[in-house]
RNA sequence: GCGCAUGUGGCGUAAUUGGUAGCCGCGCCAGACUUAGGAUCUGGUGGAGCAAUCCGUGGGGGUUCGAGUCCCUCCAUGCGCACCA
């Protein structure tokens, strides 16, 4: 009786699905526990070996739960909504519902064969109306919510209406301190409760709207043209788009944003209670970017009634401040620039529109001008010019800065580049070649600072700013609001009508009752006029006013979580008590893509959640495992370039493909003379061959990617080669040893060696290997297994299918503890053996140790290590071999069912009872001690382990092969550290 | 440029706390059973040397009785951020 994995996995698989045997209840006296993976975006690629990474571990991880009692949540669905559906769309004119559901299946197919144990009962998709009603109701609690700064949490919009009509908003001032009220001649953003009330409907809406978690504005975004939307700073990446890698422009938009920023200190401070890795902290960390620092206000020269406002983290260096920079878009540059700069400065403007956020970066070229302007220094009355220069950013701080060259690298090199005298008031620490961020000199040339250290001046000038009144303690975010919506089809459509006053347009939110909101059926993709999406163009939805967004893929993905909990609830998104018994989720498994986007905005909605009372925790993760990725070891072939070798004078059509094995190419380039004789030897013969006479220049080759799953090692089937491709039948092969292989003559001897190169696997590289296939050959019990054998979980590593047999015939061998292909049947109920029983107990304690630190490599390995110390000592005894069946059902699930059940139990073994690891079984008495002198290993003596050391030195000094390395002369000391090893010092 | 992480046999890796470096697997070598095997089994496999022994965890230095592990420094690779004042 043979190990037959096809036929054992189908059948448990089967088994398991009709039992319902993965199906969880949220009524359990059980302990619960939550395994959640990020849920995949099913594109129509499937998925490849990478995929899977992650989720066989949080699959192997949630089994290991359930056996040890808990009860387990371990939820799986899609992220459907997104972008790559509606440009499949634009392209192949098929509905992104259509693609998504077909997508879906087979995603649900692949993942099935891996045998992961998911409730299905409980599967989400984003783009379900069930499901997005609640993604369109959380979002109408976040329009419907402000931040009380007072409280710090967000609260109902009522309270602060509430608060506006008996106090105006002293109490609540607005969010963003530049914001100016929309209301004739008045200055400021401060009102008071009558004025609040005589304001008309559109303004005081305007103003709610400045307040709102969720609101509309007009703003710089980043807009992609290519993709026809709007992209969140984080689907940026240097510049161009994330999806498709498109540039990206600043456009002003109206464009709904989430007010994130007002969580900013809590989603820091919540760092500090989650176990997110390091790495993981430090990144969100770095995109929060906060700083403390001051906003100061210096005078302008020959200007009264304006004041130029800079934002530093630096006050103690005010007295070093050489020039001030204001960013080009800055408002109060039209009013200061003098008369004879004012066309330079026009100049510079433009020039700085011109550029491109791509070419900002990739340039670093110095450029600035002079205003003609100067700001007055508060403390010394010394004039400073005023330049602007697009190293500062209008969106930062207060878009101006103040200039320290000695303190600051790139104001150092602005004021080099421009001639601006330097101020040195940190005397020896700058040297006058480079600026010197220290905190830590002391203060030269700065007034009644002098003398201080620069760490300890801040604080002082602060209180003095503040003082005077000129300058106030301030705190600033990198972070900015998240760009909310969307200018396509394929996502929630916000559930928001436009009212048109006579002032302007305001959004109201939908009744509760009119969810969900349904996305209409388009036939045209293409977007509505002025920017807007393809909604705009349905006159079934522009008539009713609705808004022709739509949402964000991260809208859906920030809060799935929660649903899994309650996923088939209609009166909530989740109902408290569900919430409350699975509480945060316990182990998130994914990867690091995710770390300012996803991971990011869903810890703010479920903050919002928590303030608002639905739920009971703030932080939707207790710990988060970042799975890394497998990469695709690509395969290159190398042909002959006809086109370069003869200059262009022949008809490359009338050229057979030529291709050079990888070590030929090699030597070729570097200048091998033999090489290149047997190459162009064995060129004219393939051309005479051909019936051609052609004479080439010079051998040029060009690699090309070629399929991985064709390649055996680095070897290429050549049979299979030829008929991938059609162009590649009568391919000419020039081998590793110099031969020939024909495309006519059928067998050959010599191998055609590939080169290979790791590259992230894709479709396009042919480098992407199917888990299907490796499952069909070896199975799935097999594939989870060598996925983790790969080495620890976070780390990244390019896929191999070789080592995949080690894993395989593992699983055969330990078969084969139960039944021989001969005799069948081998187990015994014999009683174990003290050595038996020490095998196992040690491998019990190995695997519940390595499975809850997530060393998923090392437990396999463990497991390998067992069965052959079982080998060894021929064991086939069902006392031993049962307890290693549970111990291994939640890496091979598959195989431990079936020789459960060969073994007479009735139930499963998924709910087997997790053996227990007993001591008495690991004791020894005694240990080979390694005995080392000067720290050398010279030997290792059998030491009993309670012996003192009094007897340990007797025995090692007696010992002949220590005694021989003493040499005659007396230790110095023996150092015996109990049950570890023991050093003689001489 | 700044920040973080990682460097161990031919390869993937192991060594939970400073305590016998190389477990497990791939590959390779030899043998057994076979008509045959890319099946299975047995043994070997860091380098040098006949051996005793010596050398070995990216390079250099340090702490320690003892360092892959701790400290300093340099190098390489990977990831993240990138004018955030």
């Amino acid at each position: 009786m043979e190990y037959n994995f096809r036929d054992i996995e189908k059948k448990w698989q089967q088994h398991w699905e009709t039992s319902g045997a993965y199906t969880v209840s949220n009524n359990s006296t059980k302990p619960k526990y939550y395994v959640l993976d990020m849920f995949p975006y099913p594109s129509g690629a499937g998925l490849h070996v990478g995929h899977p990474l992650g989720y066989i571990a949080s699959d192997i991880y949630a089994r290991y739960k359930r056996l040890k009692g808990f009860n387990v949540l371990h939820p799986m669905g899609y992220d459907a909504f997104g972008l790559p559906a509606e440009q499949y769309a634009i392209e192949h004119g098929i509905h992104p519902a259509v693609s998504t559901e077909q997508n879906i299946s087979n995603f649900r197919r692949q993942l099935d064969n891996i045998g992961l144990s998911y409730d299905w009962s409980r599967e989400v998709r984003t783009c379900d109306p069930q499901y997005y009603k609640w993604t369109q109701w959380i979002f109408l609690q976040l329009f419907n919510s402000f931040y009380n700064r007072q409280t710090n949490k967000a609260e109902r919009i009522s309270v602060l209406i509430e608060a506006f009509k008996k106090e105006g908003n002293k109490n609540h001032p607005v969010p963003d301190s530049n914001y100016r009220l929309p209301v004739a001649g008045k200055k400021g953003n401060q009102f008071s409760a009558e004025e609040w009330n005589s304001f008309d409907e559109y303004t005081q809406q305007s103003i709610l709207m400045e307040y709102r978690l969720a609101y509309c504005g007009y703003g710089e975004v980043n807009w992609c043209e290519a993709l026809g939307t709007v992209l969140a700073n984080d689907e940026v990446v240097n510049g161009v788009s994330e999806r498709g890698g498109y540039p990206v422009v600043k456009k002003k938009l109206r464009q709904w944003y989430l007010r994130i920023t007002e969580y900013a200190d809590r989603l820091l401070e919540g760092l500090e209670r989650i176990e997110f890795s390091e790495a993981m902290k430090e990144m969100q960390t770095n995109w929060i970017g906060k700083s403390y620092g001051a906003e100061i206000d210096f005078a302008l020269k020959g200007l009264q009634e304006e004041k130029l406002r800079v934002y530093t983290t630096r006050p103690d260096t005010i007295f070093g401040v050489d020039f001030m920079v204001l960013a080009p878009e800055h408002e109060l540059i039209e009013k200061i620039t003098s008369p004879e700069q004012k066309q330079a400065v026009e100049n510079y403007i433009a020039y700085v529109k011109s550029r491109s956020e791509r070419e900002r970066m990739a340039e670093k070229k110095i450029t600035g001008e002079f205003t003609g302007a100067y700001a007055i220094n508060p403390f010394n009355g010394r004039e400073i010019p005023i330049w602007i220069s697009e190293y500062v950013l209008a969106g930062y701080g207060t878009g101006a800065i103040m200039a320290v060259p000695c303190g600051d690298e790139r104001d150092h090199k602005f004021a080099k580049h421009f001639g601006i005298p330097i101020t040195n008031i940190m005397g020896a620490h700058y040297t006058g070649e480079e600026a010197n961020p220290t905190k830590d000199a002391v203060l030269e040339n700065s007034g009644f600072i002098t003398g201080m250290v620069m760490r300890e001046a801040i604080e002082v000038v602060i209180s003095k700013l503040e003082e005077m009144g000129i300058g106030v303690r301030k705190v600033n975010y990198k972070m900015r609001d998240a760009a909310f919506s969307r200018q396509r089809y394929w996502g929630e459509p916000f559930p928001i009508v436009w009212k048109q006053t006579p002032a302007g347009a305001i959004a109201y939110p939908l009744p509760e009752s009119e969810l969900p909101l349904q996305l209409p059926h388009v036939d045209s993709y293409k977007p509505g006029p002025e920017g807007e999406g393809p909604l705009a163009n349905i006159t079934a939805w522009t008539s009713r006013n609705l808004e022709t967004n739509t949402m964000p893929g991260y809208a859906g993905s920030s809060w799935y979580f929660l649903r899994y909990m309650d996923p088939k609830n209609d009166q909530a998104f989740c109902s408290r008590e569900a919430s409350d018994y699975w509480g945060q989720v316990d182990l998130y498994i994914g990867g690091t893509e995710h770390a300012v986007g996803h991971l990011l905005y869903s810890r703010m909605w479920t903050k919002v959640l928590y303030d608002l009372g639905y739920i009971g925790h703030d932080e939707p993760y207790k710990k988060l495992l970042n799975q890394g990725m497998i990469q695709g070891s690509s395969r290159f072939v190398y042909r002959l370039q006809w086109q370069q070798m003869c200059k262009g004078e022949v008809d490359v059509h009338a050229f057979p493909q030529v291709f050079i094995s990888k070590g030929l190419v090699d030597r070729l380039e570097k200048d091998d003379k033999d090489v290149q004789v047997l190459l162009r030897e064995n060129i004219d013969k393939i051309l005479f061959a051909n019936g051609l006479t052609i004479k080439p220049d010079q051998i040029v080759t060009t690699p090309l990617h070629v399929d991985v799953n064709i390649v055996d090692g680095v070897t290429l089937a050549i049979e299979a080669f030829r008929k991938w491709r059609a162009e590649f039948a009568q391919a000419w092969l020039i081998l590793e040893d110099g031969s020939i292989a024909n495309p006519n003559v059928k067998s050959q001897e010599g191998a055609y060696i590939c080169g290979t190169e790791v590259e992230k696997m894709s479709k396009s590289k042919f480098n992407t290997v199917n888990p299907d296939d490796i499952i069909q050959k070896y199975g799935a019990d097999t594939f989870r297994m060598y996925e983790m054998f790969l080495g620890p979980i976070d780390q990244s590593k390019p896929w191999d299918t070789h080592g995949i047999e080690g894993v395989h015939r593992f699983l055969k061998k330990m078969w084969r503890l139960f039944y021989d292909e001969q005799k069948g049947k081998i187990w015994t109920d014999e009683k174990p053996t003290a050595a038996e029983l020490k095998v196992l107990h040690k491998t019990i304690r190995k695997i519940e140790e390595d499975t809850e630190r997530f060393s998923f490599n090392t437990a396999v390995s463990a497991f390998m290590v067992c069965v052959n110390e079982l080998w060894e000592l021929k064991c086939h005894k069902k006392e031993i071999l049962q307890p290693l069946l549970i111990l291994l059902t939640p890496y091979a699930p598959h195989v431990c069912e079936e020789l459960w059940h060969l073994l007479g139990n009735t139930s499963s073994v998924l709910d087997a009872p997790w053996p227990v690891a007993e001591e008495k079984y690991l004791v020894e008495s005694s240990k080979e001690y390694p005995v080392s002198v000067n720290g050398k290993l010279r030997t290792t003596i059998n030491i009993a382990l309670d012996a003192p050391q009094e007897t340990v030195e007797q025995l090692v000094l007696s010992n002949e092969v220590i005694q021989k390395w003493l040499g005659g002369n007396t230790p110095k000391k023996i150092i015996y550290v109990k049950g570890r090893m023991v050093n003689v010092v001489v």
